[in-house]
DNA sequence: CTGAAAGCGCTTACAG
DNA sequence: CTGAAAGCGCTTACAG
């Protein structure tokens, strides 16, 4: 069977108080007596058991994440980011997705409820943030990574969005583009609200105009149907910025379909860089996400949090940088 | 305070016992005396510690999942296949990751001893085989996802490679193509062994010898660095079937360099079906591997395993499917 | 510096 | 059908 503090004490001769004290590096141990109990530890192999040490010390050393979905492009790297920070820290990551609506909610909420984890990440919280906020208030520390809204009850980190189109605005300014297209994704996100409202301000500043604005849902054909409708309906353009790499390459794909060469006609620029913003057809020029970055600092500030800190009251803002590849070239 | 079994027995007049047995649904409970327990159950919204059930009961509802990088095109696949079925059992996924060596390594074992979960999913354990063997020997369940090796140790599931090198073949002969480059992995793998034996097991029945093999890497770079050199080197073919699609992203990115039209010179063919393979120019032809459906199968493996049901001996194998794009069109 | 005992919140023989 | 008690493997006052 598996060995136990209990085996562990007797074949040392110590106490199991002894052996927990050395286990946690109490300084009251006499060295001899430590130095013997480490010895039996090593020599038998023993590991406490995670779940008897998370019982009576009321914590699991363990943190949760709540994901909408694994499968989108840049999840994986949140996700790296996370659990790279959180393994450094000797805590476990459990992972949970709610991408099949109220089941896997209520399934979530058990689990917290069971405590078993002791602090909780959430990507992007659409439809979970009343859970969410129930869970905060009840005592649950909650960091959010999330660009969608505006979460003034939680600890957040978020890209720099404003910046970001603002960024984006000066780039294609920079190449002598007049007439810009915004793709925003739903407006009803504090994301898309904040990259328009940069590059609006930065083409201001200018003296350009914004006149073309689509709403679209930051899917690939939804970029692709958005611009073939605006050429069909007579509205010209010399530039796009699509508020994520996705709905740029439909754009991309629907500039090819009706002959417009990228970037001497239209150049475009996405937002997120995703991994295959670099093979498109030219290659997407985009503002970076840094998406590990935020998964490593929302999981610094959820350590932090559990270690007794406290946490930012204002989003922590990462910064944004445009990617320059093929489909709208440096000047 | 959060509310203990304890408390629900007290407030529902019985003893620990009875509601433990109505939480677990035995039998002997009187009907009406279940009724009372709980309804107190919901009032107080009562839910059991994972930690103390998990410790009286000797195991912890929780699989871990362990994988060499979170950051591989087709691993949120897998993930999500794997999350899925685990969360639909009312299991819990703890995710580790391998990819800062000996360290994560360490880390990882600890865990593992410390019984932080019941059972294992490993993704292509290069590094970590040895460990695996002796934690699988230690009693610990085990399921591979893996291309690379053969472990008849473990139970596992793995794509159809061999029927899949075959159906590479297939279809580039079917479209006239006589002179083939296969551009593998490394050999060490036996996927790459079996995509290379399928496809030339194909060739020959039909008569065409396959004179170009490569060995690469699985990377773009080496992908372009490859065909270049060939080129130079004054070979020549009209097929490409890349092992991977990163390969085969590196190997169009080649050709477009010295003029070579896909697929109109050059046919190519990749593996795996990553996100980023729709969106190539041309779009990319590519034996798809069924991730999601390989991590759900592991995860069902795992559960049957758990639920004290054997496992199969020999590996689980899914079948692979040619997706057909722009880069090696139907005949 | 060290140990006996209680406690963390459950489950499970055992007895009735 | 139900409950008192022991036990899962630790930690932590408390006493010495």
């Amino acid at each position: 069977m598996r060995v136990t503090i209990a085996d562990v004490a007797q074949a040392a001769g110590v106490s199991k108080t002894t052996v927990s004290r050395v286990l946690n590096t109490r300084a009251e141990v006499d060295a001899s007596t430590a130095a013997k109990v480490r010895d039996v530890i090593n020599r038998m192999g023993y590991v406490p058991s995670s779940g008897a040490v998370g019982l009576a010390r009321g914590s699991s050393r363990t943190v949760g994440m709540l994901v909408p979905s694994l499968t989108w492009p840049w999840m994986g790297e949140v996700l790296q980011g996370v659990v790279d920070t959180v393994e450094a820290a000797d805590f476990g990551l459990l992972l949970f997705t709610c991408n099949r609506g109220t089941e896997s909610v209520a399934r979530f909420t058990h689990q917290v409820s069971a405590r078993a984890f002791d602090g909780l990440i959430v990507v992007e919280p659409e439809n979970t943030l009343d859970m969410l906020t129930a869970l905060h208030r009840d005592g649950l520390p909650v960091v959010l990574v999330d660009d969608r809204g505006h979460h003034p009850e939680f600890p957040s980190v978020t890209a720099a969005n404003f910046e970001g189109g603002a960024s984006a605005a000066r780039h294609l300014l920079a190449d002598g583009r007049r007439e810009p297209l915004v793709l925003t994704g739903p407006q009803r996100f504090g994301c898309v609200r904040d990259r328009l409202a940069g590059f609006r301000a930065t083409c201001a500043e200018r003296g350009i105009g914004v006149g073309l604005v689509a709403e679209g849902d930051f899917t690939e054909a939804d970029g692709r149907a958005c611009v073939r409708r605006l050429l069909a309906e007579g509205r010209e353009f010399d530039a796009v910025f699509a508020h994520n790499d996705l709905a740029a390459i439909g754009v991309l794909g629907a500039l090819r379909d009706v002959g417009r060469r990228v970037p001497d006609d239209v150049a475009v620029v996405g937002f997120d860089d995703i991994p295959v913003a670099r093979h498109t057809e030219p290659s997407l020029t985009t503002v970076r996400q840094p998406m590990r970055e935020m998964g490593e600092t929302a999981a610094r500030m959820l350590l932090a949090r559990l270690a007794g800190g406290a946490s930012p009251t204002s989003p922590v803002v990462l910064p944004t940088e445009v990617i320059v590849r093929g489909s709208a070239p440096a000047h």
